[in-house]
RNA sequence: GGUGCGUUAGUUCAGCUGGUUAGAAUACAUGCCUGUCACGCAUGGGGUCACGGGUUCGAGUCCCGUACGCACCGCCA
């Protein structure tokens, strides 16, 4: 046996017992005549005595021990002359008895510590002693108590976990696909999934009446810190079902999650439902932060043609801020914001601020182009006090002036601390337009997937006026994160058609990609619905993490490469030509 | 496709307006130390300053390009 105890276990109470331990060498210690040894796995560190003075030949092996060595000790549990209230095992130590050296260790690039000296790219090149650290095997712990408590959630309320295939067929609509060529039909190639959908709406025909599936989604795109090509849905759907019932469902789902596995009460009232409409016009966002205030306010009838202020003048919007206590920010402050939101990521033009004293005088930097009774008003109408900061930002475009100010409002909520990790506010942006007009392709396109069902009132619009239509289709939001979204689905082959129509697909097109969905729509297709979760987005929210990658056990790094494989990597010749592929060099 | 920042010891970083032998911390090695637990002390080894070109009497430092990394925009139904 190679151990009886982990080194996580032992107390005080486990004093005189005889244990053999396994682990992993975190530290070696020498005090002369005393050595110390942290052993270390999964479950803890538990420390381990020799003395040279009872068994010297012990000791000196113990000397030789280096970081990441993999020992086995036999000993017995004795109470420390000193203890250590730091760690759980502290009150106890093992006089070692007989070691054994399982497996010798180079010296790590970097230390296995909690606050390792290691950069990311390193830690991901050598993902494996990464994850001996305890912080970074604390989220993956958290992911797995996630999905059990997900799958409790779900197999409680009647779904069936039914898995389907990686390999695809491709759907041009949405994200690029990753391609897998198929040597069996040379010149054909599969499709990694982008998600399940149009097969759990083939299980809704089929019955199968409750389904989820926790799976990898895959997304040939470019990555961001919330973003990898192949990440992980809680893919749901339901049938019978209308977009309360799949609301009310996930809602009570993501209140159990939050007290079950992050030990979070999110109350009992129910989540605001936001139309997407509102939430653009008061936050510039379909996925705003509401853990703090600072909502939009549109200002141009204040100040579009009451002054000499060109910009204004000739803006189709003008929406502030108002920033509580901040009238007293300095000039060099000023100057940061309005270069953040001057950025070429941001692009607005510039920042207008107007603060209010002590006494309520009102001092802009436009004030040489507004009478004061003009900033009084703005004061008035903004509701700013003495103290406050008021900026604002203008542009030709209302949505992109609309999104810049959502950035300088988000940039505002964390300069002020409103954006506390442990803080969660959720909400259901719902109602979403149902097309979106795409200029790269001259057309509408579909804005959640071609498979939602537009708002039943809004079907007559189809033909009139499509870009007016609405969706059953809704978001999850936590603190600013997309966690989950989903829609009611169609479930009526016409219908289906003309979606397919109004986005440009000809009825020969339509026919040969999704023809197998609206075959099986003429079978008797119940109304059906649903949702999908990312998993990753969840647990890193739980987690406190910055980026998705720390909770995902081998991820990619931002160019999509798996710097720990060297994936993606070039294949043999052999390979090619037996799958007829050929690489044409540019 | 684009923008910004970065690349110096095993590692994390400092290195100013260009100027003698490129530093610190940590890791590593050796020695000392019998209650440490971020142990302590002493000594030591360790550098193609990412790569290529340019400016200059002289480049880690300035300029251009390339590669790589991170964040972001576009993109992500």
């Amino acid at each position: 046996m190679y151990r009886t105890k982990t080194c996580g276990e032992l107390r005080i109470n486990n004093v005189g017992e005889t244990v053999t331990l396994a682990g992993w060498v975190q530290r070696v210690r020498k005090m002369g005549g005393m050595t110390f040894v942290d052993l270390r796995d999964r479950y803890g560190i538990t420390q381990l005595v020799f003395n040279e003075e009872t068994n010297a030949e012990l000791c000196a092996q113990a000397n030789k021990l280096g970081r990441e060595y993999v020992i086995q000790v036999v000993g017995t549990v004795g109470e420390r002359y000193s203890k250590n209230d730091k760690m759980p095992t502290g009150d106890i130590e093992i006089t070692v008895t007989t070691l054994t050296v399982l497996n010798a260790s180079d010296v790590p690039p970097f230390t296995i510590e909690e606050n390792t000296d290691g950069g990311d790219e390193l830690r991901m090149k050598y993902r494996y002693l990464d994850l001996r650290r305890e912080v970074v095997r604390r989220n993956l712990e958290l992911r797995h108590k996630f999905c059990l408590a997900v799958r409790h959630f779900l197999d409680e309320k009647g779904f069936l976990e039914i898995e389907t295939p990686v390999l695809v067929g491709s759907t041009p609509e949405g994200a690029r696909d990753f391609i897998v060529p198929s040597r069996m039909n040379p010149g054909q190639f599969y499709a990694l999934p982008q998600s399940p959908q149009t097969l759990k709406q083939l299980l809704m025909v089929a019955g199968m009446d409750r389904y989820f599936q926790i799976v990898k989604c895959f997304r040939d795109e470019d990555l961001r810190a919330d973003r990898q090509p192949e990440f992980t849905q809680i893919d749901c759907e339901m049938s019978f079902v209308e977009q309360d019932d799949i609301i009310n469902t996930f809602e009570e789902m993501a209140k159990y999650l939050f007290k079950e596995v992050r030990g979070y009460d999110l109350g009992d009232a129910p989540f605001l439902r936001l139309p997407w409409h509102e939430a653009m016009r008061r936050f510039g966002s379909d996925k705003p932060d509401m853990r703090f205030g600072m909502e939009f306010i549109e200002v141009m009838d204040v100040l579009k043609g009451t002054g000499e202020f060109g910009v204004f003048n000739e803006a189709a919007y003008i929406g502030a801020i108002v920033a509580e206590g901040c009238a007293s920010y300095t000039r060099k402050q000023l100057d940061e914001l309005t270069n953040f939101v001057k950025s070429p990521q941001i692009g607005a033009k510039g920042l207008v601020y107007a603060r209010v004293d002590e006494q309520g005088n009102v001092k802009s930097s436009v004030d040489k182009f507004y009478a004061p009774e003009v900033m009084q008003r703005l004061k008035e109408f903004t509701g700013a006090k003495p103290g406050d900061l008021i900026l604002m930002i203008s542009g030709p475009d209302a949505m992109k002036a609309r999104k810049q100010l959502c950035e300088l409002r988000l940039e505002m909520g964390s300069r002020l601390g409103l954006r506390d990790k442990n803080k969660f506010a959720l909400l259901w942006v719902v109602d979403f337009p149902m097309f979106e007009w795409s200029e790269e392709e001259g057309r509408l396109m579909a804005m959640h997937h071609p498979f939602t069902s537009p708002k039943p009132c809004d079907i007559p619009k189809l033909d009139t006026d499509p870009a007016s239509v609405l969706a059953d289709a809704y978001d999850m939001v936590c603190n600013g994160v997309e966690v989950g979204g989903g829609s009611i689905r169609i479930h009526d082959a016409e219908l289906q058609a003309k979606i397919f129509k109004t986005l440009g697909f000809t009825p020969e097109r339509a026919k040969e990609q999704f023809g197998f969905l609206m075959n099986a729509f003429k079978y008797g297709a119940p109304p059906h619905g649903g949702l999908a979760y990312g998993l990753d987005r969840w647990v890193s929210l739980f987690a406190g993490l910055d980026s998705i990658r720390d909770c995902i056990a081998f991820p990619k790094n931002n160019s999509g490469r798996d710097v720990m494989l060297d994936a993606p990597s070039f294949v043999d010749q052999k390979q090619l030509d037996e799958l007829m592929l050929d690489i044409v060099k540019e």
